[in-house]
DNA sequence: CGATGGTATGACAGAATTGTGACAGTAGTA
DNA sequence: TACTACTGTCACAATTCTGTCATACCATCG
């Protein structure tokens, strides 16, 4: 869910602006002040989406976004083109080097962030859609629904993604820290008895389906998933 | 996703070349040859987007936009200004008669694919006439009506676009920022809980007829519409 | 059998999310 | 101009979800 943002910009003052309202929004944002040294980070590490400052020291924005897109590991990541012309012009040239979108200075912070999340949205056609059946299970991530033997099961978010995680790792043992990293995320902080709980809730609602069982505590190891 | 492409030219080899690269590109291409007979094709079909000659016989294309803004139904059909002048005051007067672009010729067709995709891409989807019918719920764009179980119900135009869009979208999640993207157009940037506020509205016209329960709220993911 | 360490369970307060009514600005219309 | 309809935003209320405890329960081992 944190998407990464490479912020390539020259000027301090808006690069702060920027990673100021990325942070807000729940994105790391990461900085570059050139062409080079964003290739320099690139290649080291490929981002989410890239903001890019249409006038930069050295090579330009364009020059940057043709070279991205013309390397197959970067062809696909997202570009937001930033400028300060108005000139319709530059828009066009802008989009035809391969940007996503641009956006024209001065801009709203809101408008900005609307467009990271549209083009993200856009780009990242939502990992695991698909349906996950498991035994009497059927577990629909589109549809946010659960059904078991027929019967629609209600689960809060965690317990959805909880039950959706064993559904697509069945049949092995899950240590409360693995669950914590996989269900929860890596970057959160919590006691690890909160996974108890949370499998209580959900062997709790998938009680009234007689699908009880389904959920295994492994004595000293943690808890697996067993369609059987 | 076809958008209809209205192109308002006099020159034929010009109108044949247009032709051709708007299919190319997967759009269709209406053809008119003057001003009147844009006009009447306008009253027949709205077109998803106007390329519009600055030199026209009869009235010229300024003219023509100038009438498109003033008129209710045409007000929002995006235009962009085709002209072979490089004069400046044209393009003030072509950007301040309403249209959304400008372009001069001779102009290169990949560069006049790129703001069609752009205007295109900026737009709100626009929805089909096609009754849609959803449990107990009847929708006809055409006509604006939404008819509940015999009923008549009065919305909104923001909660008939809304409840359109849920009608041709049942049992699926969406993200309030996904609604907002569809059903105000990803260009629009308002704050996502505004969707919650209009979700609301349409509740409160649906309530009458028996029909609460059909948007249901999905905590933490959007909302859901289901037929039942 | 009792001790020990790991689990299950119920309760709860705070956090997070959503519902709701009000309000002001805008645009269209008579 | 006044009036009406519609929008987007806000503040506050209502609801649901979460993480953490304390306690009860259970298996295993000495």
């Amino acid at each position: 869910m944190t998407a990464n943002i490479l912020v390539v910009e020259d000027e301090p003052a808006i690069q702060e602006l920027l990673a100021f309202n990325i942070a807000q929004c729940g994105y790391r944002a990461i900085a570059a002040y050139d062409a080079d040294n964003a290739w320099t980070y690139i290649n080291h590490a490929l981002p989410d989406l890239i903001l890019l400052d249409w006038m930069l020291p050295g090579s330009s924005g364009v020059e940057l976004a043709r070279r991205l897109r013309a390397d197959q590991r970067t062809r696909n990541i997202p570009i937001i083109m930033l400028t300060a012309r108005t000139d319709e012009r530059d828009k066009i040239l802008g989009l035809e080097s391969g940007a996503d979108d641009y956006i024209t200075k001065p801009f709203s912070p809101r408008e900005l962030m609307a467009r990271i999340r549209a083009v993200l949205r856009r780009r990242a056609p939502q990992m695991s859609d698909e349906t996950v059946t498991a035994g009497e299970l059927e577990l629909s991530p589109a549809m946010h629904r659960v059904n078991a033997n027929g019967t629609m099961i209600d689960l809060g978010p965690t317990e959805f993604r909880l039950l959706h995680f064993f559904m697509t790792h069945p049949e092995r043992v899950y240590s409360r820290s693995q669950l914590l990293d996989q269900v929860w995320g890596d970057h959160v902080f919590v006691e690890e008895r909160t996974v108890d709980v949370h499998i209580r809730r959900l062997r709790q609602a998938l009680e009234p389906s007689n699908l009880d069982g389904l959920i295994q505590t492994v004595r000293g190891s943690g808890y697996r998933f067993s369609c059987n």
